[in-house]
RNA sequence: GGGCCCGUGGCGGAACGGCAGACGCAGCGGACUUAAAAUCCGCGACCGGGUUGCACCGGUGUGUGGGUUCAAAUCCCACCGGGCCCA
């Protein structure tokens, strides 16, 4: 307990056994220290002693937490009450419940301290986790804690290290839509099932391997055997799911470290201000997106937040759309150097139906193109502008390109050639294009897309209509068909602002424009001719006489603004912009969305007045048949770099030879544990070079002592390890797996253990049994009820990341038979964020809580300068001092109050602020509750004889109502239904002082609801009771269903839908009876006499309408 | 700018489309006490009528404006304000 406060309810006249803060934290740590020593919340594995086969299981799990130097705040318990709540109450249900707790505990900031203090990041990570266990164990939670472990474990990282290597070593295989061992690609490569195509990919062979010799097979294939060994090695390796690649980093030549695209701010970094270049970095790269459909497709059997499904399903980010190749006009290019250079730009677009309103191309300045032509610069490009700028952008974080308020840009000096005009087209380079998405290079249509609009604005590139919508399509039909006198200069406007009107607001289509301009025409007799265009769908016929007249007035307003904001002078120009396919530029904006497809017609086929999806279909059809595209899908979702420069992560078991081939480390030499460093700043040095560089000794070695098998590299050679280590997210991708046989030291997890906690129950398949039958796996074990984590809490801050990359590690386990299931986390929930109260000055900055003081009630002021402040609610944070230490409140109330308050403050995922005032009311409930059954002087049980009926019902309900809240997790409700029950037993204790106490029966019933939530005082009052064994082992007590209802229930009687009396009818009383009195009321009968009845609505139990 | 979520007493919050404000805090009143603390009991949205004061009666109230419905805090539309995510 902390000095500086001050325990609540102790004055020199308390009863010896009040239960006061020092009562508590006597019972709290006398129980906790019992617990432990009986080790009452181990839970044993199949197979195990102790372990019951008949029970379900119930797997629930709480996101660990990074321990922090600072130790907990107030935020972590909330999520672990919340789970030690369930838990308790399902094992009470009859559940196996596997509930565990261990440490994400690699990570920067004690890199960061050991770089500042020479300590070792081991010891003061092992010193942050001792003082977390300390802290939750004082909340009494009901870990299992014989099964933690931290990430930074060698016998943990060891399988993490494991993971990566069955990632290495796997290759997916997309007929089969499943990650496969390697072996077996090489296997089906020597059998001639599998060729490798013209630029290196992976191409199936129609029948199989029986006849490869026989003609067939596309030119360009080569077979295995016709390969040399380096060719194989470098296939091999391109189909790896963890592959080597370059990526761009944040290099900070100061810092010697890179740096995460968010702490570089306008090309420095954060901490320092040192310049920060883009340097690219080989790096082990996850090949997530193989599985881009699948992580999509399952999140629909996953029971979890809707935002947070939408939020990784936009992080995925699937395209329909078509890739397109546009041919290279090399002739600006000095012959020699023609064949350096691509014959054509391949571009992705989700708008093929817009080709022919491309009327430039973008390419990044990554682009192969770029280089080419930086070295070699064409005819028309200006040379030295173009390396200024490529320079520049190349070093321009994709943030800070995306943010890019103006756009940028040079010509490359080439043009391509739109494939559906067969016009020339300009090739520019420009940063807002990115090298990571589609194929780092647009086609550019201004007239259709926002940014290209923007770029074709400030550069003079023109800009052509393909798209219309029916407002466009309404204007380009008046231009062509308006007669003279319609064309007049007083009179065009007006016609068209009717024209467009009646054509929006009657949905008509193009074809019915002729109609549409006719009913204009003949406007003097509106409606005569009785054409459904003209009536206004949304007008009830007669409802509002005037209204579609006033309507009409309105709207031509509105559309004569329209026409106004195109700036058009006079009919000819109208008709010239038209002609020109210029109305957008007009309007001043792209238009992007759908509509009817123009000016997309060539010799072979016409795209116009198509609707968009039609158009899209009908020009990739076109563009396919010419070998220029194909349909495509794409997926904003990009590979996962896995790689970090820093030391405190698990090192690669990967180790390289001279020429920088790379070989994994067998499993048998796992942990490669990471070595002692003397200190921790890193090199200074233009060249990015991971901290663990540092290492010499550790890093040059021999591939024997390194613990490469000797089949594949002689012991002798000498290697260098991998200098990268994993980054944080490796060792939380899997922990829920490892929960289940955390000291298992022959596999990651045993099989039976898994397909306890992780699959179904016992009955599932084991996962040995998946592997190698093609096209069965998945479909054989989609998780059914039961499957994975059945409870996952955690914050909301991980929505895309952790739990995406959890899933991806998932789906390679269990494609590759390692795992039962295909999905982690059946059903997740985020706890809301706990927020504190600070001040707000004038200008909304916020000012900390010890600078402000009430100068009267609900007016404060800043101590400094005296000006009135607002209190608001804010994250808690050292700089306003508003974070709240539990062990202090703990130290004020103990810990069950602590639980009960995080608990009542409101819904489980709504953010809520601390409030301090308000805990003493759940201390004022614990005390009531104790005083209700225990006397304070005595300490002795206060049972009465008799069971109080009324009291009986209560009780009954209370049990009821809260089983039924935590089921939902919501436990404000189910914690007010137990201080509803205390009070109401109080008072009737109270009226009747003789009776002495509640009936046993009652004490024994109230405690064990009590338990989940404060289960140290229900231990103490259960062991009162003279019970042996925990109460945790005790079963949920049997709700009686008659004493939930009443005989008699008050129904409110309302007339016209306000509440004017109230009838009591017997429970059961069917819709007639209550009708009938209801209308017999004297109330009722009083406001409506005189008034005919025109219906009652019964809803029997609820209430009663009367409509007169 | 786009998407999602949320606006209920002085505060935190309750409320399967069916009695708005459960429960807690703060406040007020009473009992107990020499007194206080603690405890126990009670009151608590607003306006009007009524009454010495209650009781009671009528009306208005869930950010604003509309709509659907016998009935709306709850469903729909628009707006205002706040938050989160993406850009």
């Amino acid at each position: 307990m902390s000095q500086d406060t001050t325990p609540r309810g102790r004055a020199d006249d308390t009863p010896g056994l009040r239960y006061t803060a020092a009562l508590a934290d006597q019972i709290e740590r006398r129980w906790q220290q019992r617990w432990q020593a009986d080790g009452t919340y181990r839970v044993p594995n199949p197979g195990e002693p102790g372990f019951d086969a008949s029970r379900p299981k119930f797997y629930c799990l709480d996101m660990f937490p990074y321990p922090s130097g600072a130790g907990l705040h107030v935020g972590h318990p909330e999520g672990y009450t919340a789970t030690d709540i369930i838990c308790r109450y399902k094992r009470m249900k009859g559940f196996n419940v596997l509930h565990p707790m261990g440490w994400d505990a690699f990570g920067l900031p004690a890199e960061q301290y050991a770089l500042q203090t020479g300590i070792h990041p081991s010891i003061t990570t092992k010193k942050a986790i001792d003082n977390f266990r300390r802290q939750l164990q004082r909340f009494g939670f009901c870990y299992d804690w014989s099964r933690e472990f931290g990430t930074i474990d060698p016998e943990y990282y060891k399988w993490t290290q494991w993971i990566f290597l069955q990632i290495y070593s796997a290759w997916y295989d997309k007929e089969l839509d499943r990650a496969r061992p390697i072996a077996e690609l090489v296997h089906e490569l020597e059998r001639g099932m599998i060729a490798v195509g013209p630029s290196g990919e992976l191409v199936h062979l129609a029948g199989g391997g029986a006849t490869p010799a026989i003609s067939g097979e596309p030119v360009g294939v080569r077979m295995w055997h016709e390969l040399t060994s380096e060719e194989r090695r470098i296939f091999i390796d391109n189909q790896r799911l963890a592959y080597l690649d370059e990526q761009m980093v944040n290099w900070c030549p100061k810092l010697g470290t890179a740096l995460a695209n968010d702490e570089v701010i306008d090309g420095r970094s954060e901490r320092g201000g040192y310049p920060v270049l883009r340097k690219p970095l080989r790096q082990w790269i996850f090949r997530i997106t193989a599985y881009a459909q699948r992580l999509l497709d399952d999140l629909a059997k996953l029971d979890w937040p809707a935002s947070t499904k939408t939020m990784q399903a936009e992080w995925i980010g699937r395209s329909e759309g078509a890739e397109i190749d546009f041919a290279l006009d090399l002739t600006p290019f000095t012959a020699p150097y023609r064949g350096d250079i691509a014959t054509f730009i391949r571009v992705f677009t989700t708008r093929p139906d817009t080709v022919f309103g491309a009327t430039y191309m973008v390419v990044a300045p990554e682009h192969p193109l770029v280089d080419a032509v930086m070295r070699h610069p064409p005819a028309g490009a200006d040379g030295p502008a173009l390396r200024a700028y490529v320079e520049k952008a190349r070093n321009t974080s994709e943030v800070d390109r995306m943010e890019n308020r103006q756009k940028t840009g040079v010509f490359s000096g080439v043009h391509a050639v739109n494939p559906a005009t067969g016009r020339p087209i300009p090739v520019w380079i420009a940063d807002y294009v990115l090298m990571g998405y589609g194929h780092g290079a647009i086609m550019a249509v201004p007239a259709h897309d926002e940014r290209d609009f923007e770029f074709a604005q400030k550069f003079g590139l023109p800009v052509k209509d393909v798209v219309y919508t029916r407002v466009h399509a309404a204007i380009a039909y008046f231009a062509g068909y308006a007669n003279p006198e319609e064309q007049a200069p007083e009179r065009w406007a007006g016609v068209l602002a009717d024209m467009l009107g009646l054509a929006v607001s009657s949905n008509a289509t193009p074809e019915e424009f002729p109609v549409v301009l006719s009913t204009i025409r003949g406007r003097r007799r509106p409606g005569a001719d009785g054409t459904a265009i003209f009536i206004d769908p949304g007008a009830k016929p007669g409802s509002q006489p005037g209204a579609v007249g006033q309507r009409r007035g309105s709207t031509r307003i509105i559309w004569l603004d329209a026409i106004e904001e195109m700036k058009l002078t006079d009919f000819e120009e109208l008709r010239r912009r038209v002609a020109e396919a210029r109305i957008t530029v007009a309007g001043g904006a792209a238009y992007a969305g759908p509509g009817f497809a123009v000016n997309s017609a060539n010799d072979q086929v016409s795209l116009d007045g198509l609707h968009t999806e039609e158009a899209k279909a009908e020009i990739i059809k076109w563009l396919e048949s010419q070998g220029a595209g194909r349909r495509r899908v794409n997926f904003r979702l990009r590979d996962w770099v896995f790689s970090r420069q820093r030391y405190w992560g698990e090192p690669f078991p990967i180790v390289y030879d001279a020429e920088g081939r790379h070989y994994p480390v067998s499993e048998s030499a796992l942990p490669v544990v990471l070595p002692p460093l003397d200190d921790y700043h890193p090199v200074e040095s233009d060249d990015p070079q991971p901290l663990l560089a540092k290492a010499t000794e550790w890093m040059n070695t021999t591939a024997g002592a390194a613990g490469v098998s000797p089949e594949i590299l002689p012991p002798e050679t000498p290697v260098r390890r991998e200098a990268n280590t994993m980054p944080g997210s490796a060792g939380s991708s899997w922990y829920c797996i490892r929960y289940c046989d955390p000291r298992n030291s022959d596999v990651f997890a045993g099989p039976g253990a898994q397909a306890y906690w992780m699959g179904g129950g016992p009955g599932l398949r084991a996962g040995a049994e998946i592997s190698g039958v093609p096209g069965a796996a998945r479909s054989a074990a989609v998780p059914g009820p039961g499957a994975g984590v059945d409870l996952y809490l955690g914050g909301s801050e991980h929505a895309v990341g952790h739990l995406l990359y959890s899933r991806f590690w998932q789906k390679v386990l269990f494609d590759l038979g390692h795992a039962p299931v295909d999905e982690p986390f059946r059903k997740l929930f985020h706890q809301g964020l706990i927020t504190s109260f600070a001040y707000q000055r004038k200008d909304k900055s916020i000012i900390a809580v010890d600078e402000v003081k009430e100068e009267s009630e609900g007016k404060f002021i800043e101590i400094a300068t005296g000006a009135p402040v607002m209190p608001v609610v804010t994250k808690m944070s050292k700089r306003y001092k508003n974070v709240i230490n539990p062990d202090d409140v703990i130290g004020e109330y103990g810990a069950d109050t602590f639980r009960l308050y995080e608990m009542y403050m409101g819904p489980l995922e709504a953010s809520k602020p601390w409030n301090p005032r308000d805990i003493i009311g759940l201390f004022r409930f614990l005390q009531k509750t104790w005083r209700l059954v225990v006397d304070e002087s005595s300490g002795a049980l206060r049972v009465g004889p008799a069971v109080d009926p009324a009291l009986d019902k209560l009780l009954h309900r209370a049990t009821a109502k809260v089983a039924q809240d935590i089921e939902r997790l919501a436990f404000n409700t189910a914690i007010a239904a137990l201080i509803e029950f205390v009070n109401a037993a109080t008072s009737a204790t109270a009226a009747a002082p003789g009776a002495g106490g509640l009936a046993r029966e009652h004490i024994e019933r109230l405690t064990l609801t009590l338990a989940p939530f404060a289960p140290h005082m229900a231990e103490e009052i259960w062991s009162k009771l003279g019970h042996a064994t925990s109460i945790a082992d005790a079963g949920w007590p049997e709700v009686d269903v008659s004493k939930l209802v009443d005989d008699q229930v008050e129904i409110p009687v309302q007339v016209l839908g306000k509440v004017r009396s109230r009838v009591v009818v017997p429970a059961g009383a069917d819709a007639k009876m209550i009708e009938a009195a209801a209308l017999a009321d004297e109330k009722i009968k009083e406001l409506v006499a005189g008034k005919p009845i025109k219906k009652v609505i019964v809803v029997p139990g609820k209430m009663v309408n009367v409509v007169v």
